[in-house]
RNA sequence: CGGAGUGUAGCGCAGCCUGGUAGCGCAUCUGGUUUGGGACCAGAGGGUCGUAGGUUCGAAUCCUACCACUCCGACCA
């Protein structure tokens, strides 16, 4: 991509509006603009980013057998009357008439219609398990929406439902999930902590919200520091092996406030190993049983000729909440520097050639060597105006590929100078920078 | 919803108190000189001052209402 030629809007001064990090840089940057309070239009650059965390999210659903759907944005009322949660879910939702009057809403989540769709097709037992997830924008209006896109009131939100047999096959989904999700955070390149939560209007018994660590966010967190040195390495999907991956995480102390006991953290964790802080929500995963499947009557035949409701959970990931986390955890404001994780930038490596408008040699360098790594499947991206070095390095210091390449003429034959964005610079060719960021994708 | 603010050019702001028809920096455009860490010179374009009323000879400025947005709180997969 060519900068003259993008839609990157950069501006100079961050606008004042923003008070946080990723709000600052999302706007500075040209990766959102702002609609009305708490909804944005996504522009290239966002969008961009956006989708590579979906593609992720989407693989390592897929991982676990879940199947992807999609369901409308636009829901009708009768459902949500029939779980009763038309009236539960109060002022956060936003309904809409038709032109025939009849009362319809914009879908804050998806319990009721997943199980609309699960009721009318299935009847057996042997169809289950069943894993059904989609990806699709959502819509609650919160009191007070803030922080750009980290509580905004529409957003993009995977939502993952399960059905089971009974509860010990429905803990086994549940489980299935806790792992794809750890392993989803960890190719984002974040560490996410999953704590002991509330429930809140979904209910249910059982739930984990997974929280990564970030001084902006809305969720205190009180933790046992040993349960960062834990990972899924060497989880399989068999039930065994997925409930020890749980046991493992819940043998630390690990909550947020609402489920806080203070004689709890001080029996359960030395003071050594106490941390006190502020978390991001970037997941949540329920296990509810038959709370919506016992009034809407989603039931299946069991072997022995019997009815029972299916045992459902719900499993969420806020996709468009994550690109503003991961600038949370990695955006360097104050040297305004952003280096995003490979799996997710929006351009692999950055290409500044230092302009001379009587020489087209050093541009012609550049596009070549450009062709060149895109052939390789390395997304670049270069700065083809006639600005000096400065500003160039800071506007791609802001766009943040977590790579750069400089030729200009100091560039000596086919030694480019390359940096990996906050390490020293390197002298190399462009056969090993290929190499190099070959295996960073693959690694990714 | 309670409290506090803000609304003037794409972004950041001044002007308002003390009324006389709008200004600065950055960005943009043109020409030129530059180009190894946010360059310089010369010129140009862009705003019915959030909206609607009112007061006044005259309103960005004073008054009223409304709208939008922001912050604090309550709220929150």
């Amino acid at each position: 991509m060519l900068i003259s030629k993008s839609f990157i809007p950069i501006l100079k001064n961050n606008p004042s509006e923003a008070k946080i990090k990723s709000h600052q840089l999302m706007l500075r940057v040209g990766m959102i603009k702002q609609s009305s309070a708490g909804i944005y239009s996504w522009l290239p650059l966002g969008f961009k980013v956006m989708k590579k965390i979906e593609k992720i999210v989407r693989e390592e659903q897929n991982k676990i057998g879940a199947q992807e759907i999609l369901m409308p944005t636009i829901q009708s009322s009768e459902i949500w009357k029939e779980s009763g949660r038309y009236e539960d879910y109060g002022e956060e939702m936003l309904r809409i008439k038709d032109r025939q009057d009849r009362e319809m809403l914009y879908g804050p989540t998806n319990e009721e219609l997943v199980t609309d769709i699960f009721r009318s097709s299935l009847k057996s037992y042997k169809s289950l398990p069943q894993l059904l997830y989609h990806i699709q924008w959502k819509f609650r209006d919160e009191i007070r929406p803030r922080f750009g896109i980290m509580r905004c009131r529409e957003f993009f939100m995977k939502d993952a439902y399960s059905f089971d047999i009974n509860d010990e096959e429905a803990f086994f989904s549940y489980n299935k999930f806790f792992l794809s999700y750890l392993k989803t955070f960890k190719r984002l390149n974040l560490t996410a902590i999953p704590m002991a939560a509330d429930t809140g209007p979904i209910g249910g018994n059982l739930s984990h919200e997974f929280i990564i660590l970030a001084e902006t966010g809305e969720s205190k967190i009180f933790t046992d520091k040993r349960v960062f040195d834990l990972n899924s390495d060497g989880t399989n999907l068999e039930k065994k092996s997925l409930e020890d991956l749980r046991k493992k995480y819940e043998q630390f102390y690990s909550v947020t406030d609402e489920k806080f006991n203070k004689e709890e953290f001080e029996k359960q964790v030395s003071e050594q190993n106490r941390l006190i802080t502020k978390g991001i929500e970037v997941g949540h995963i329920f296990y509810f049983g038959d709370k919506y499947s016992k009034p809407m009557g989603a039931s299946v035949d069991l072997p022995g000729g019997k009815k029972d409701f299916v045992k459902m959970g719900s499993y969420g990931i806020g996709v468009s909440r994550l690109v503003g986390a991961i600038i949370e955890a990695k955006y360097d404001e104050k040297n305004e520097v952003m280096k995003w994780p490979i799996s997710v930038a929006p351009y692999d490596i950055a290409i500044i050639p230092m302009m001379n408008k009587n020489d087209n040699s050093i541009l012609d360098k550049s596009n070549k060597i450009s062709l060149e790594l895109e052939n390789n499947g390395i997304e670049t991206i270069i700065d083809d105006t006639d600005e000096n070095l400065s500003s160039k390095i800071k506007k791609m210091n802001l766009i943040g590929a977590p790579y750069q390449i400089i030729i200009g003429k100091k560039t000596e034959g086919e030694i480019l100078e390359f940096q990996e964005v906050g390490k020293e610079p390197q002298k190399i060719s462009l056969k090993e920078i290929i190499k190099i960021l070959k295996e960073q994708k693959v690694k990714n």
